[in-house]
DNA sequence: TTGACATATGCCCATATGGGAATGTATTGT
DNA sequence: ACAATACATTCCCATATGGGCATATGTCAA
C-alpha cells in the first residue's frame, strides 16, 4: 500500500549548511579557506586528517555552496564562500536580543541578592525519572 | 584485538549545538519558544508535530543546552536559553568580513564590466567525471 | 482511589552518515 | 607512452538518528 517515505532518519548533511556545518571538522576546514584558497594537500597537512576523509568533506561542502573550487594544474583549489554562512549567522542573530536580555536578568539577580535559587538551572536534565521539585513524597 | 572506537558516523545530535540545530524542527521549536516559555502541547498544536516527537526535540535541545523546563502542574514549561546560541553565532561572525569582502569584489565587478564569466560559478558541483574546464581533448 | 490529562519513553526500522583502506581518474613531466 | 602526483570515489560497516505507535509516568480533579 502507499508507504512512500518512511524514515528519513536525519537530513542529509549535504541538504543545507546548517547540516553541513554540525560536524567539527567541516567548521575547521571552513575555517582554514575562509581567507585564501588552498589545495587538498594543504589541508590534508594542516589539519592532519586522512585524505579521503578531507575529499568528502569537501564534497558535502561543496555541494550546499559552503565552498568553491578551481581547478589549478592538478591540484584543486578550494575556498570558503562566506555568503553560504550567512544564512546561519542571521538565524543565530534574531537571538541575540534574548541572550542580552537574559545576561541583564542574570546580572540584575546576581546584584540585587545572592539567592542560589535557580532560574530552572543553567540547564538541567530530567535522566529518567522526573523528579524536577520532588519536595512531596 | 584493540578496536576501541570504530565507525562513528556522524555526531550525536546532543554532542553540542551545532549538531542540535541542524535539524529544522528543532530550529523551528526554539523560534517558538525564544519569547516566551510554552508548554508541549501548544508547541505541538503550534507546529503541527506528532507529541512525542516534539518531546524527543525537547530532549535533545536540552541536553546541550538550548532549552530549560520547569514544570507547572502537569506541564512542563520549556523555554529557549538564547545564551547557548551564542557560540554559533560567534562562529559564523568569524566570516562576516568575508562575505562582506566577497560582495564588494561582486559589485566592484558587476560594475566594471558585465563579463559573464563566473568566478568559478556561484558554486558548481563536479558530479562524477571531473569535467571543470575541460577545453583540450 | 480512580480517571483524565500532559508528557516522556521504549520499540522497530530505514536512512545517512563517516572512518579506513583500496582503487579509479586527471594532469604534468620526461 | 609511462611514472608520479593530487584528488575523488567506492566498499564495508557500526552508529545515531527520527518517525509512527504503543505504553509508561507524573499530576491533578472529583
Amino acid at each position: 500500500m502507499g508507504m512512500y517515505c518512511w524514515g528519513m532518519a536525519r537530513a542529509a548533511t549535504t541538504s543545507d549548511a546548517f547540516n553541513a556545518v554540525a560536524e567539527p571538522r567541516r567548521r575547521a576546514i571552513l575555517n582554514y579557506l575562509a581567507m585564501q584558497e588552498r589545495p587538498v594537500g594543504e589541508i590534508v597537512d594542516s589539519l592532519g586528517l586522512e585524505q579521503p576523509s578531507v575529499s568528502k568533506h569537501l564534497r558535502v561542502l561543496l555541494e550546499v555552496g559552503l565552498v568553491n573550487v578551481r581547478r589549478d594544474g592538478r591540484r584543486m583549489l578550494y575556498r570558503t564562500n562566506a555568503e553560504a554562512i550567512r544564512p546561519l549567522h542571521e538565524w543565530t542573530e534574531t537571538f541575540e536580543r534574548f541572550w542580552r536580555h537574559q545576561l541583564s536578568r542574570i546580572k540584575e539577580r546576581a546584584e540585587g541578592k545572592s539567592n542560589p535559587s535557580k532560574d530552572s538551572g543553567p540547564h538541567f536534565i530530567p535522566r529518567r525519572k522526573n523528579d524536577f521539585d520532588s519536595n512531596k513524597n
